[in-house]
RNA sequence: GGAUGGAUUCCCGAGUGGCCAAAGGGGACAGACUGUAAAUCUGCUGCAGAAUGCUUCGGUGGUUCGAAUCCACCUCCAUCCA
């Protein structure tokens, strides 16, 4: 199976320029291809994922990835499929999360070495720094859109580069409809420019000749294609992953209470294992297809698991995706404490080794004593007394597995010494809870 | 710059002087049912609580026994005109 067939089988392809040309670039590893990660935050999440799983399937494939750090793009914000205004980010803020950004990457497609060598993280810096001269196919590069953006002059630029745009056909793009209801200001409107801009400045430096993103992107990106050709009279191509989205239509790697961060320190192996643990029996197929590296004959053998068999898969799933995230280890840790912790039969004593850990100290007793209440929101389970009081009171709330029907119910610090207690709120939050 | 409309609790949205911690919907959370799924049903959704109290309706002041509601100024947003 080629690559081009392979991406096509697994759904990720959404939207290409010219789909025969691009078969045969990819195919036969002769794309150089870039994808722009825009620092809207401090760690990467799902959706970055993804394009890091294309990146490496490509890169296998003997193309040559590169990977475009978005520190002047991310000046100005992409209004693409948002109904709101991008809050400004500082300057700091923005080089911290480039650099955020840095780090993560270089965990999922190796930098500047051949794929196949082993390498450390330093020697990546070096090769960033000759990034113009030649180098072997495979390697992957990184590089920074504020380099070339930030010094850019006005007058000249707009010379340059903005006669090539019409604002007509910018205002029909489907990446500003949102907007134009809502408001769009011209900061936002120059994104656009700003994204094409980056492809005429990475084909002509590096001979790339593709970029890939979401699907939310097409538009920008047939920005680029499109002054390559007026600028340059050369052609380009663009090609977008097809979003994930749930059955529901809504993007996937959301919880309410953010994204699912590849970050260990903002979303846990464990808690990230129980988001793909917990995906609806609509998306598990969609998901292992899209986002593991499985062999699609695997995958098309569980296409036939159905009802409770899809449990499976979804294990399947869950351990798959922490393991290329966060290792192996992790992966085998997070599937034995969702194991023991839904096998319902768990206890202080045993199982659910990293499950997070709440440790309490004195102070957090009056007179030597805590109420459920008070444990229930200085572990974190709920946010307030009032919210804890709820839980308890409609009965969502176990200690060792053993429903807490009193709101006064009182611990000392003797019960919580040594492996604690394990609190439980909802059927899926659990907490251990023990003393300094 | 001018005219008009608007800003309400997580979101949408009602409320135009006391009966408002604020209708209704969505979402979230909890329970039942299940397969750590979906659908459905029930409860619940500012904070603290035994009663009850305390802090909220863009911001700051004011009128009033009493303001989300009235007045002044300010900030932001939308639409139309220039």
């Amino acid at each position: 199976m080629t690559v081009f067939e392979e991406l096509k089988a697994r759904g990720l392809l959404a939207q290409l320029t010219d789909e025969e040309e691009i078969k045969e670039l990819i195919n036969n590893g002769k794309a150089t291809f870039y994808i722009g990660f825009d620092p809207t935050a401090d760690s990467l999440h799902v959706g970055h994922f993804m394009a890091l799983c294309l990146m490496k399937r490509l890169q296998m494939a003997g193309n040559k990835p590169i990977a475009l750090i978005g520190g002047g793009t991310g000046m100005i914000g992409d209004p693409s499929g948002r109904s709101d205004l991008r809050t400004m980010m500082t300057k700091e803020t923005i080089a911290h999360n480039c650099e955020c950004f840095k780090k993560q990457m270089s965990r999922f497609i190796e930098f500047g070495e051949d794929m196949k060598a082993e390498h450390s993280r330093e020697e990546k810096h070096s090769m960033e720094e000759k990034h113009s001269t030649e180098e072997k196919h495979s390697r992957a590069l990184m590089v920074n859109n504020a380099d070339w953006l930030m010094d850019l002059n006005y007058i000249e630029f707009i010379r340059d580069i903005g006669v090539h745009f019409s604002v007509n056909r910018m205002l029909t793009a489907e990446c500003y409809k949102q907007r134009m209801e809502k408001g769009l200001s011209f900061l936002e409107f120059n994104y656009m420019i700003m994204q094409s801009y980056d492809f005429l400045k990475l084909y002509e430096n590096y001979g790339c000749n593709m970029q890939f993103g979401g699907d939310d992107q097409w538009s920008n990106m047939l920005g680029g294609t499109e002054l390559i050709r007026r600028k340059l009279g050369k052609d380009a191509y663009a090609m977008t992953i097809t979003l994930l989205l749930n059955s529901e239509g809504k993007k996937m790697g959301k919880t309410q209470k953010g994204a699912v961060w590849l970050d260990p320190n903002k979303t846990s192996p464990f808690e990230f294992y129980q988001y793909w643990r917990n995906v609806a029996d609509a998306d598990v197929l969609k998901c292992i297809r899209m986002l593991t590296f499985l062999p699609m004959e695997q995958i098309s053998e569980m296409d036939k698991w159905e009802g409770s068999q899809l449990n499976q898969a979804k294990e399947i799933l869950a351990f798959e995706l922490t393991k290329l995230v966060h290792g192996e280890q992790e992966a085998q840790a997070a599937q034995e404490s969702a194991r023991s912790i839904f096998s319902g039969n768990l206890f202080s004593g045993e199982g659910g080794a990293d499950m997070p850990t709440a440790t309490l100290t004195e102070e957090d007793f009056t007179d030597g004593t805590i109420d459920i209440l008070g444990i229930l929101v200085k572990s974190g389970l709920t946010t307030s007394r009032s919210e804890a009081r709820r839980a308890v009171e409609q009965g969502g709330v176990a200690v060792d597995n053993e429903k807490i029907n009193d709101i006064k119910t009182m611990y000392h610090p003797e019960q919580l010494a040594g492996n604690g207690i394990i609190v439980r709120r909802g059927k899926k939050n659990y907490k251990r809870v023990n003393m300094k």
